[in-house]
DNA sequence: TGATAATTGTTATTGACCATATCAAATATC
DNA sequence: GATATTTGATATGGTCAATAACAATTATCA
């Protein structure tokens, strides 16, 4: 499949290979054929993905969280008390890459590494005041501005339908 | 949102934040609660475009083909005689990135570059005899072990609603 | 025509992620 | 109490996306 990130910047978007197009006197040099490329799970997939990113770091740039951080302080919060290892793991994400993530974190004072009283080895996660406040904003700005989105798109079963089919996909594929 | 990449291996499957559970009498870690995370379209879009590549490399294992060298080869097969420049801006692959892509391509004989006669900055993209001949490999590949696997699960009508929406998502979000 | 600008393929380089191996400290096992 | 395991952490390598810059070629246009 293919296609890049391009993230907030939208610059060159796909699907429009053509470039100097002016004016009708121009040469058009004429859009390629996608052909079974637009019915390839994979890649239509791949290029929802990118563009959600896209416009969910749109959303969150007053608030500078990313996907992966939106996601960790959402998992800290309904999980107060786990320590790295669960929570990195129930993410998808390898302890080894995790520190990083949970340093940039803490600096921003959104979340606390406890050292653990029963098991010494562990630090417990949790969410700051501030990180709760900042989570609280960031949900209200995806679910206004992102998820609202998706809303005015395909319509709210429509939009209940793809999440149900992802999430089929992501657990039994 | 976050989830990692793992690839075929299907190492560290995420979700399965529990361990070492052997046995009912050992203590249960308790799996976390994913919460609101679960609804967020792009953390079970991300998860579901990992499971889906991860799944189209296993097929295309006997090929050596990644999602992206099989999206290069179909456009290319559909729009033969087209520059480096209009398929790698089709497929949202920037031309620096695409060079190396091609040079692999090239050196296993899938494609090849020539030297346009009109304008001869650039070069002109063809598949090989080899390359038509992996291609259709690939396609049936695709369509009875990657593909056919979304029909068991989704069933034909929500496959092709899941593919419409996602189209939508990827041109119009 | 000829000087200047733009385009094409390319190289080099950087940063973001993903993944593995390894380590010290702490704990579990037996 | 000796050995193995677990946890957080570091170092490192790989892949991919993105930008800047360059030579060759072509387009523009005064």
């Amino acid at each position: 499949m293919t296609v890049s990130k391009a993230a907030e910047k939208s610059s060159e978007k796909p699907g429009d290979a053509a470039k100097g197009r002016k004016d009708a006197t121009e040469a058009q040099p004429e859009a390629l054929q996608l052909g079974e490329l637009s019915e390839q799970l994979g890649y239509v997939l791949k290029r929802a993905q990118l563009k959600v990113f896209e416009n969910f770091l749109r959303c969150m740039a007053s608030l500078q969280l990313t996907p992966a951080q939106f996601s960790v302080l959402l998992l800290v919060e309904k999980n107060p008390g786990r320590n790295q290892t669960e929570v990195a793991s129930t993410l998808g994400i390898l302890r080894p890459n995790f520190v990083a993530m949970l340093d940039n974190l803490e600096s921003r004072d959104l979340c606390a590494r406890i050292r653990s009283t029963n098991d010494r080895r562990s630090h417990i996660l949790v969410l700051t005041d501030k990180g709760k406040a900042v989570l609280a904003r960031a949900k209200k700005l995806v679910a206004t501005k992102h998820e609202a989105r998706l809303n005015d798109l395909l319509g709210q079963a429509n939009r209940e339908a793809l999440i149900e089919m992802l999430s089929k996909i992501a657990n039994e594929f």
